[in-house]
DNA sequence: TTAATAAAGGACAAATTTGTCTTTTTTAGA
DNA sequence: TCTAAAAAAGACAAATTTGTCCTTTATTAA
């Protein structure tokens, strides 16, 4: 045994990889997603300017960002005067981890914990189910949690915690 | 409030702040220091190659790991002939994150969870307590844990996933 | 004292991520 | 049909991280 995959056995390794999961760009993206859909009231469109001003990330690319969510149609884009980025109904409903696939792949919840090579289902590592186990349930949350709902909270005024309600 | 400020109490976007943490660099020194460290016996002394053969890294590369972590006296060197790296006995006690402190900085345990310029002890963001917490249990874990016990659990043969031993 | 060995130092290079800018295309309304 | 507004597209630029290479310095042993 190898002295990467030897050392990959101590769980502090593990620990090293967990934390921080997904890039800049996508943290502005599931931003500017759910600012969108606590907006999809009416026929309301946002520009670019007005989204990137309310996610504070640079206008520029936010328009970058919101280019991806429309080719994956995660938002829906209208060109043209009185056009700008919305929501369908449909795309209330979908989940978090569609963002997440979007702007960084899903790679993240897919490889081997410790970066190993040779980890599979088939041959996993000691980590694989304890480890990926506690990943799965982040990947699950993820897929779970609707844009919709998410923006549902926003718009009541209460925002979740966990389990735990904030008022404001 | 705005909408950044009001969307960071939404717990996805605080998990999404909160998962991986540390360069592939810190990593990589996690991986030197503990090897150097679980051979800490009588004078032996690693050479670049041997160390970066081990960990998996690139020679040229860990080269320039192994210089920081020597610098931050988190491991020691001698030059020329009988030359390397090893482990003096006090260097054994230290913890984990005196490693990512050389690496990478502190500033991951110590900026706000979401981001949030005007967050403080003082003025919290209602994050601040709840999630703040767990990475504090996480730098306290990091602060609590030594190369050298990491170092320990590998020369026995068996490692420790958090409160399991597994034999191997 | 010299030759060989190995880390130290630092410039440089490649890759990736983040961010900008200009031109083109689409759309609405006058 | 023309004009203005706004996204689409994609080249370009800056910043950061990752990685390489060459020269210098220190150490050991013959």
């Amino acid at each position: 045994m190898s002295f990467l995959e030897f050392i990959s056995y101590l769980w502090i390794i593990r620990l090293v990889n967990i934390i921080k999961m997904v890039s800049k760009s996508c943290k502005y993206a599931i931003r500017a997603t759910v600012f969108i859909a606590s907006r999809a009231n009416a026929e309301e469109r946002f520009g670019v300017k007005e989204i990137a001003a309310e996610i504070e990330a640079p206008p520029a690319f936010t328009a970058k960002i919101l280019r991806t969510l429309s080719k994956y149609k995660i938002i829906t884009s209208l060109k043209g005067p009185y056009g700008g980025f919305y929501c369908e109904k449909y795309q209330l409903d979908l989940a978090v981890s569609e963002i997440v696939n979007a702007m960084d792949g899903m790679s993240v919840f897919k490889e081997c914990v410790m970066g190993l090579h040779q980890c599979s289902d088939a041959h996993p590592c000691p980590m694989h189910y304890k480890y990926a186990g506690t990943r799965n349930e982040l990947m699950k949350t993820f897929q779970e949690t609707s844009v919709g709902s998410l923006a549902a909270d926003l718009s009541k005024g209460s925002v979740f915690i966990k389990n735990e309600v904030l008022e404001n």
